[in-house]
DNA sequence: GGATATTGAATGAAGGTTCATTCATTTAAT
DNA sequence: ATTAAATGAATGAACCTTCATTCAATATCC
């Protein structure tokens, strides 16, 4: 908090400046990611991020040219996280296409995504997207590779699984639509649902797009994704 | 647009001053929907909504104490219209609890309710509701009579369906999920996804869930709110 | 009925606050 | 010593709110 403890910590971390600088830059980020889920966009001042940073307003303009694109920062970090952690998933989740679709959807309700807070900073600025095409752009790519794999996957369930009746693209926007209404639970709803029963009511949704795997899906969720 | 024309109109328009203040009221909650649907809530100030609603930026305190009661009275109207037209749909749904349930999710996907407009409006307080808990409170009401609705529609379809595998509160969260999802997917989509593709999508949903009454949900949306 | 007074609505300029950005100066790193 | 980073006060633009004034509509009185 103090300005004090913090340039001695800068001071007492070592590393080259190429690292320090890169430390800096995310610990922008961070700050950033919990004004945005307190305060909201529009609150949000650079004031407020350089406080709780630690640092001082002028001192975010060495690492960002504006505070708009500290946000657009901010939001290219939590997608590339968000990509990441489904990549990561995928890669130990075996061949079968059932558990690797299990997989999938519970990297939505990992506990390093699936936290209130981030999940509000999602939210902020998919309610700016219409007004801020820039919002939009930032996050093209990794949609694409998510829409893209979570169709594959389906795809490849339909196959090996035998679900003539079901077409992978429809499939996919269902259950991307599940998990994001899903999310949107963790911040409007009254009832406080937690991470580990949304996942469990995404897992039943799935079972029931694919019966024959329910009792894979149906389980208590326990991937390593679930901890 | 110019003043001239819109006090005339002011005072050719008869009615007395009640329907007059009224008739004002929602006209600046039409600017205020207009405005934060394209410039999103933080870059819509009140001379554009004063501007877009043809009046001066003084007039509006005359309605409301302040913007953000403008705009908590916004998300208000948007709220109540939601509620009154699933309200509506349920009064002309018949006695049948699949039909009863099939038109309750339709109504999210009628012309009036799924516009791009205002769905991004949805999103755009959303995407607030952690900083500003007033928003919640609006919609508090509204939304513990649409899940009870829900759950109790589905309550009705698993009793008189026989499917005691399910329960009816997941399932409900589950439908309303999707249906939030699919909304989000007007939003952020790239492939344009119109209003009936949407609701194909949530009908392909229920049908999942409840697989023995696919028939009555997989048909070509046609009810009366997909006109 | 016509004249006058009263009310309510509309207007937009001015006040005063907030906030992003800049930059001259200080501090640390190499 | 030289370069890079950090700081925070100053700046000026943007914006919400207020309010004195204008105007039309309605009410009151002669």
């Amino acid at each position: 908090m103090e300005t004090v403890s913090v340039s001695e910590s800068a001071s007492v971390q070592p590393g080259g400046r190429h690292l320090r600088r890169a430390r800096r830059e995310s610990q922008l980020i961070d700050a950033a990611l919990d004004c945005i889920s307190t305060l909201g966009l529009r609150e949000t001042t650079v004031q407020d991020v350089a406080e709780r940073a630690g640092m001082a307003v002028g001192s975010i303009s060495q690492y960002f040219e504006s505070k708009e694109l500290l946000f657009t920062a901010t939001l290219r970090a939590l997608s590339e996280e968000f990509e990441a952690t489904w990549r990561a998933g995928l890669m130990g989740a075996g061949d079968d296409p059932a558990c690797r679709l299990r997989c999938f959807v519970e990297c939505y309700f990992a506990p390093a995504i699936c936290k209130r807070k981030k999940v509000a900073v999602w939210f902020a600025f998919w309610g700016e997207v219409k007004a801020r095409p820039k919002y939009r752009e930032v996050c093209a790519g990794h949609d694409r590779a998510h829409d893209q794999a979570l169709e594959t996957l389906s795809e490849a369930l339909i196959l090996h699984g035998h679900y003539p009746h079901l077409q992978a693209r429809p499939a996919a926007k269902i259950i991307a639509s599940v998990c994001h209404g899903l999310w949107l639970e963790l911040i409007t709803g009254t009832d406080g649902l937690r991470r580990a029963e949304l996942a469990e009511l995404a897992l039943i949704q799935l079972a029931a797009l694919f019966p024959r795997h329910a009792p894979l899906f149906a389980g208590a969720a326990a991937g390593e994704y679930m901890a």
